[in-house]
DNA sequence: AGCTTTCAACTTTTT
DNA sequence: GTTGAAAGCT
């Protein structure tokens, strides 16, 4: 996207310094330029501004958003002040707040975070289940209340149905537990340093005082709690610069609200509110069928995208057999494309394509007609990095060493790899550490445990226990990438842990993959400690050194690794969801149909609320296009091993494709089709833009 | 009855 | 590619 100078919009929201913003940044009209250039606009001198990068907090959703920002502000205010202010998410925020603060709340500076799977089976052994789905429906109920701001007490005073109860009191349980455990969930990572804000004024101040300007990227992707929290955050007088696009709200499922929106200017009457709509990324042929769908909801704000790019080609709606045959097709298209038979620039590279579907299934005819076609294809979201059962393995000794008191990372640590300690022995540690009440650790060292276990059991216990505290007092004394990746090494040879994949994998390519996977952990991890030697745009430092324990301390929050670049070149294969703040140059957007999109598990109407988020979906994909765009229906669906007839989703009839095209006229036509042959003709002979 | 095999279905997902 | 349910087998 380039932008030769700010639009006055854009500008408008960079200079207003004086009271809370909110800018209603339309897809594509280049808000995160706004963002850093407002950042670099507070850290001049005179006028209101004048804050020291400390003092500027920019929030952000995902850890990849926060790596951005701060890439893109970096190019603007150079690394040493960048490297001052406070982007990250607002997990990481949370977890800043609760490691400085949470003392108040009767928390341990040194606190376990835990990932989904722990939450799941903690919640299996307190509604005493085995079945992991059922497990997993009161984890949704639970996340859902605490989003709400609700507690178990609460929660059990207002549920509403049989379930609702149970869900409850099982919430009770696990509160209970995380307790004990001095571990949070990702929702008390917002929950806990509200109320920390909200119980302890004094700390509130504190924040208040450090932080003279906070930033919300994708405000509308905001919670109750998280609404709280920033009000907390920024205090009585606080001014803010909320960023948000009502229009592009998809994640209501989980928590967020556009109340949040709706609330801001009669929370702060004094909020200025500033509409972005001039469109940096779309021909206006996609533009005018994604205003068109759009406008089909109420609105909240006011606000019409346009753009200047020129027509364009008009979006195509291609009809399909089955699944297989949209495959094919969209296949076909990308190749024509690719060849440069139907659109003209940006085509040469296959990371200029994007096939944007629902829901993630929806993804398999798609990889085989790619395949089939020897067209390299990436597929984004699927299991993260962090998510591999190896990786957990480490990560669990890594969480014990941080807090002992963390029950679940023991029981993880002592059971992998296999040390003849098992469930017996592990069942006698529970029942001891609970009747006094203890953590297994703590238990694990106490002088009447040899009452309860026998000799052999007592040793293999006590033999875990001094390795871990050895291996704790190492990674502490251990800095810099390469003592770190020395360290962890040997550690890894200690336990065994190559051997135990490969006893437990009887497939070895997939042992020696999984391996590959811990090397790259590895890696990564002492990469993080620091103290290598780091050339950035001619300058050349050292990277602060840390000990492998603070490390430890920031991986919960991690989901991805940095992709590699043999990956770049693909073309990509997303939902509708992870495509959000993302373009490309030419989109399908796959298995437009109802039933899909807008989804539906039965026949029969879908609630209003409903179609509306759906609407906004449909929204975000097209929105995606930045040239050409291809919407493909199913006329028959498959449905076991029969086909049924499947219906045209009502959003391709809402983008009203043949309505309002202007007719470019024919003088106008060739003029520009000159243009692009100059252009092309330009950029072929190596001479220099002298634009450029 | 309890086990294995087969078959179809499959929201969206970050921290 | 995985999982849950239902049918089939011992």
């Amino acid at each position: 996207m380039s932008v030769p100078t700010m639009n006055p919009a854009q500008m408008a929201a960079v200079q207003h310094l004086d009271s809370p913003c909110l800018v209603l940044a339309g897809a594509g009209s280049g808000k995160t330029r706004v963002i850093t250039h407002k950042i670099a606009r507070l850290l001049l001198p005179g006028d209101g501004a004048d804050l020291a990068p400390s003092q500027i907090g920019a929030i952000t959703f995902t850890n990849k958003a926060a790596a951005e920002m701060r890439d893109r502000v970096k190019a603007l205010i150079g690394a040493k002040a960048a490297s001052k202010l406070l982007v990250c998410t607002f997990h990481s925020l949370g977890v800043r707040l609760l490691r400085e603060d949470g003392e108040a709340l009767g928390l341990k500076p040194k606190f376990s975070i835990l990932d989904s799977d722990d939450v799941t089976s903690i919640l299996r052994d307190a509604g005493a289940t085995t079945d992991a789905k059922l497990a997993r429906s009161w984890q949704w109920q639970i996340s859902l209340w605490k989003n709400m701001g609700l507690d178990s007490a609460a929660a059990i005073s207002q549920a509403a149905t049989d379930d609702e109860a149970l869900t409850a009191r099982i919430m009770k349980l696990y509160e209970e537990r995380l307790l004990a455990y001095q571990a949070v969930d990702f929702d008390d990572l917002i929950g806990l340093p509200l109320r920390l804000l909200s119980e302890h004024p004094h700390v509130a101040q504190k924040w208040q005082r450090q932080l003279k300007h906070v930033l919300v990227d994708e405000y509308q992707d905001t919670n109750a709690t998280q609404y709280e929290l920033l009000k907390l955050l920024v205090g009585p007088q606080g001014i803010f610069t909320a960023v948000g696009d009502d229009d592009q709200s998809i994640y209501g499922w989980r928590g967020a609200t556009l109340d949040n929106l709706k609330r801001l200017p009669q929370d702060y009457p004094n909020l200025k509110v500033i509409p972005l709509e001039q469109n940096y990324r779309s021909t206006s042929a996609i533009l005018r069928a994604a205003n068109n769908v759009i406008q089909l909801n109420p609105k909240l704000f006011p606000k019409t995208l346009w753009s200047d790019l020129g027509e364009g080609e008009p979006v195509k709606v291609a009809e399909c057999d089955n699944e297989e045959h949209e495959a094919e097709r969209a296949v076909g298209r990308l190749n024509a494309i690719h060849a440069g038979l139907v659109s003209s620039g940006q085509n040469a590279d296959w990371h200029n394509f994007a096939i944007l579907y629902r829901a993630n299934h929806q993804a398999r005819p798609f990889e085989q007609a790619l395949r089939k076609a020897n067209i390299p294809y990436k597929v984004s979201g699927g299991q993260s990095f962090f998510d591999r059962a190896e990786i957990k393995d480490l990560c669990a000794w890594l969480r014990l060493l941080l807090n002992n008191d963390d029950d679940p990372a023991f029981l993880r640590a002592v059971t992998t790899p296999k040390r003849g300690i098992g469930h017996q022995t592990l069942a006698t540690l529970g029942e001891f550490a609970g009747k006094w009440k203890v953590s297994l650790f703590e238990a694990l060292f106490a002088e009447s445990l040899g009452s309860v276990l026998n000799q052999r059991a007592l040793d293999g216990l006590h033999e875990f226990g001094r390795y871990i505290n050895d291996f704790e007092y190492k990674a502490r004394q251990t800095f810099g990438s390469e003592g770190a990746k020395e360290m962890l090494l040997a550690w890894l040879k200690d336990i065994g842990y190559e051997q135990h994949l490969h006893d437990n994998e009887e497939n070895e390519k997939v042992a020696a993959a999984r391996w590959s996977n811990v090397m790259d952990f590895i890696d990564w991890v002492a990469k993080r400690c620091g103290g290598d030697i780091d050339t950035d745009g001619g300058m050349t430092t050292e990277t602060e050194r840390r000990s492998v324990i603070e490390v430890a301390q920031t991986i919960a929050l991690i989901t991805s690794l940095a992709e590699r670049d043999s990956d770049q070149n693909a073309v990509v294969l997303s939902t509708l969801h992870a495509s959000k703040g993302l373009e490309w140059p030419h989109v399908v957007l796959a298995g437009v149909n109802e039933g899909v999109l807008p989804f539906s598990r039965e026949e029969g109407e879908i609630p209003p609320g409903q179609i509306e988020e759906e609407r906004r979906l449909m929204y975000v994909g097209i929105t995606r296009a930045r040239l050409s765009l291809s919407v493909s229906v199913l006329k028959r669906r498959k449905k076991g091993r029969e086909y049924v007839q499947a219906v045209p989703s009502r959003f391709v009839a809402e983008m009203k494709l043949h309505e309002g095209a202007v007719r470019e006229d024919p003088r106008e036509k060739l003029r520009r089709l000159r243009e692009e042959m100059a252009a092309k003709a330009s950029a072929r002979s190596a001479l220099p833009d002298p634009t450029a």
